[in-house]
DNA sequence: ATAATAATAGTCAATATTAGTCAAAGAATG
DNA sequence: CATTCTTTGACTAATATTGACTATTATTAT
């Protein structure tokens, strides 16, 4: 922990030499298979290294195009001051979600002033049962829960 | 290897071009073959680009003459009130709905003033690819069709 | 007028160029 | 030793580029 140089391994090293570039810039865009060969990787470990440790948590939004001319962009996002409110929600919410707790959901992120009302009969619409309904009441509830935690971890940051 | 936009491919140089005309211009009428020597492609990736870039939904309207003097023409739509958007919006989506489409959906709401930059965002983190994904992509852009089409009717009386 | 020819744009499928996924193998850690 | 993290590569997906072939319109020749 003391030393910084000892026991980095390669993915270790790409972090690095992104979050370099990222101390003086709001966002890095690279070619994939230029960093690969920059570190003598095979691309795929590109994606491990922004997979662990480019995350949301982490403060980094991630976007990519394929085809020519194609690109990674991580970029750096600011990160709210209180997050423990998103992160509890976030954490309560598990694998399925109701329409029930979703609306109270909804209502928490109000009353702490994390969206308006406008934001909030958004979300509504993003999760209502006959948008997503899939004849199946289980799996409504699993989607159910897969968007309002994209959308919580979207309220994550500011911009 | 920060914010240098350099490296764009060919169909987005393109592309810039001719919406600088139309930054200036309600309409830009050309002659494929010339754009096409002056990008130094082939005439039909004139037709990629507008077909990826010009459509209906992203505000815009094309007609061409083939023959002598044949010419493609550009043209910005202007839609009479935020309904008419909204409807001709939910017109156009259909059955399902690529992730491509959708970005270009929202960045319509977003020029047509009737989104924020932030509503923006989490409309993309609703129907994002992540939170949606059933292993199924026929079926994950028929979700994405239905929360769009939920959260476009939500704000034609949303206000 | 009509037919032939020239001058355009459109379509579509093949190929090229990227990035993403996933699972197996290997390495490190406790 | 068991578990977790890293590395690798085969396969997949998305987007861009190219060119052969087709369709339409204008112009020229008969």
């Amino acid at each position: 922990m003391g030393d910084e140089m000892a026991d980095e391994n390669i993915s270790d090293l790409i972090e690095r030499y992104l979050k370099e570039i990222l101390a003086d810039n709001e966002q890095v865009k690279i070619r994939r298979s230029e960093i690969a060969g920059l570190f003598d990787v095979v691309p795929s470990q590109i994606n491990y290294v922004i997979n662990t440790r480019f995350t949301i948590q982490n403060g980094y939004i991630v976007e990519s195009k394929r085809g020519g001319g194609g690109y990674i962009r991580i970029e750096k996002v600011r990160l709210l001051d209180d997050i423990d409110v998103l992160d509890s929600l976030i954490a309560a919410i598990g694998n399925k979600l109701s329409k029930r707790d979703s609306e109270t959901i909804v209502q928490t992120l109000y009353n702490n002033d994390l969206i308006n009302r406008r934001e909030a009969s958004i979300i509504l619409a993003a999760i209502d049962k006959d948008a997503i309904d899939l004849n199946n009441s289980d799996l409504t509830d699993i989607m159910r829960a897969n968007i309002m935690i994209s959308i919580l971890n979207r309220l994550r940051y500011e911009g």
